[in-house]
RNA sequence: GGUGAGGUGCCUGAGUGGCCGAAAGGAACGGUUUGCUAAACCGUCGUACGGGUUAAACUGUACCGAGGGUUCGAAUCCCUCCCUCACCGCCA
């Protein structure tokens, strides 16, 4: 959620950075900045004649204590009076404060300078890429016929017990989840990440923290009778956890990484794209949050992109990594990377990472603040990253590495395998 | 699930209708003192939204788990909800 004080000094700059997202309802600056001038000048009447309402009543107490009743009961009439007319007040004060953070929630975070103009994938810039695309041998397959082969995931196991969408991991493939898992949470470790183990449900509020509610309910699943929703990524409780929270600056920055399940209903999708790992409801990822100093959230961003190329790069997967267009972005974010892996038996890219800096946008709907010694509080800057999506390394991992006798894992994941290929 | 107790500021904890944005102690921060450490002493020490100012000073309103209610006036009384703790039951 933007500041409406920042849209009321950057009108312009607001309103041209918006369209870059491909933003259409520019009307709402305009209706923001009317109703928070109203919100004020409600603010001001009511303050006064609850001021004024305050103050008599304290006399009342004085009155009453030296015994003049009369006076205190001439009072306690214009009190009254007074509280009659608060009323009125009060509830348009109320309606217009709605009215204002409903029509603010509807404001896509601004895309940072960075971010190319464009509106769909075509658009995004291609920053850097790695590695080499392979050359598959005859015989090779897509993922979902080598995890048969092999016998490491069974979908329709997966049917049976839930439904579509939920795989059942089998034997060396439950164990090369579990490998990639550990040498993931590892690797962010030694980067300075402190390892969470977090709720993978979460109540309402804190859904709305991170922007899931009130707009993308449905794509959460809903667990009605006690109110809570099955987390969507990691991302939602470990941004949470600072909500409503002030911290002082010598606590910065806040690095955090954790490995849940995440759980999505992706509704409406179809065809090739779901088919095998590709998307899932269910899927593991481990997640890289940080909680920054605002001047620092585009050095740290640029470190966390560093930080997820280099595990990438130890996995030996041919990658490319890119800065998405204004109109690709997701909502609350102001520059987002994408980290891409080529499938090569599917021959397709699979987005496995996506790392977003959300400036303030995040931490100003969750109050997650800073102080500096006795400085005012200020927003902190929330970032996240994921470091990685399990479900697609996986397909290409196998993809990319099958031979006519088994598939052949990267060195890093040997001893957490504990073996150097699946046959 | 049952019964009981309770939710106050960074923490502990007082406060049962006006003098309470809230005692006291601790922590933290700034300073004085100090050979060092420690101690002592002085000061600062919530948030939000307004008014005001070049900026301050200053000032108003709201907030004592959340939401309603009673009252001229609520941290304090009433109602609903949420949560925590203790004991019992059940149990990985």
């Amino acid at each position: 959620m933007l500041q409406v004080q920042f849209i009321r000094q950057h009108k312009e700059e607001v309103l041209e950075r918006l369209a870059l997202k491909q933003f259409k309802e520019l009307h709402l600056v305009d209706e923001i900045i009317a109703l928070d001038d109203s919100r004020k000048k409600l603010t001001v009447e009511y303050d006064e004649t609850k001021a004024q309402a305050n103050a008599l009543s304290k006399e009342i107490g004085k009155l009453m204590a030296q015994g003049q009743k009369e006076e205190a009961e001439n009072r306690k009439s214009t009190v009254s009076s007074l509280n009659a007319r608060l009323q009125p007040i009060d509830e348009q004060l109320k309606a217009t404060e709605k009215a204002l953070h409903d029509a603010l929630i509807l404001l896509p975070n601004l895309p940072s300078k960075l971010v190319p103009a464009g509106r769909t994938p075509e658009d995004n810039e291609v920053v850097r890429s790695g590695g080499d695309l392979p050359t598959l041998y005859e015989g090779a397959v897509p993922h979902w016929d080598l995890t048969k082969k092999y016998d490491l995931i069974d979908f329709e196991l997966g049917n049976k017990l839930t439904g579509s969408g939920f795989p059942v991991y089998k034997n060396k493939g439950a164990r090369l989840q579990r490998a990639l898992v550990s040498y993931f949470l590892d690797f962010n470790i030694d980067a300075g990440y402190t390892e969470m183990n977090v709720p993978h449900l979460v109540n309402e509020d804190s859904a709305y923290g991170t922007g899931q509610l009130p707009d993308k309910e449905g794509q959460m699943y809903h667990v009605t009778e006690d109110k809570f929703y099955l987390i969507p990524t990691s991302e939602v409780p470990l941004t949470n956890l600072y909500r409503d929270e002030i911290l002082k600056d010598t606590d910065l920055p806040i690095k955090m990484t954790a490995y849940t399940p995440c759980f999505r209903r992706e509704a409406g999708s179809y065809g090739k794209d779901v088919r095998g790992l590709n998307r899932l409801h269910q899927f593991e990822k481990v997640e890289l949050v940080q909680l920054v100093h605002p001047n620092k959230s585009y050095e740290v961003l640029d470190e966390m992109v560093a930080h997820v190329e280099k595990l990438v790069q130890s996995l030996e997967l041919p990658y490319r990594i890119l800065r998405l267009c204004g109109g690709d972005m997701s909502f609350a974010s102001a520059l987002t990377y994408d980290f891409e892996i080529y499938s090569a038996a599917q021959e397709k890219w699979l987005e496995v990472s996506s790392v977003s800096n959300f400036e303030s946008f995040q931490t100003n709907r969750l109050k997650a603040r800073f102080k500096e010694g006795q400085e005012k509080a200020q927003l902190l800057h929330s970032l996240n990253g994921s470091s990685l999506a399990l479900p697609r390394i996986v397909a290409c991992l196998l993809e990319n590495n099958q031979t006519a006798t088994g598939i052949k894992l990267p060195a890093v994941l040997h001893t957490y395998f504990g073996a150097e290929e699946i046959a």
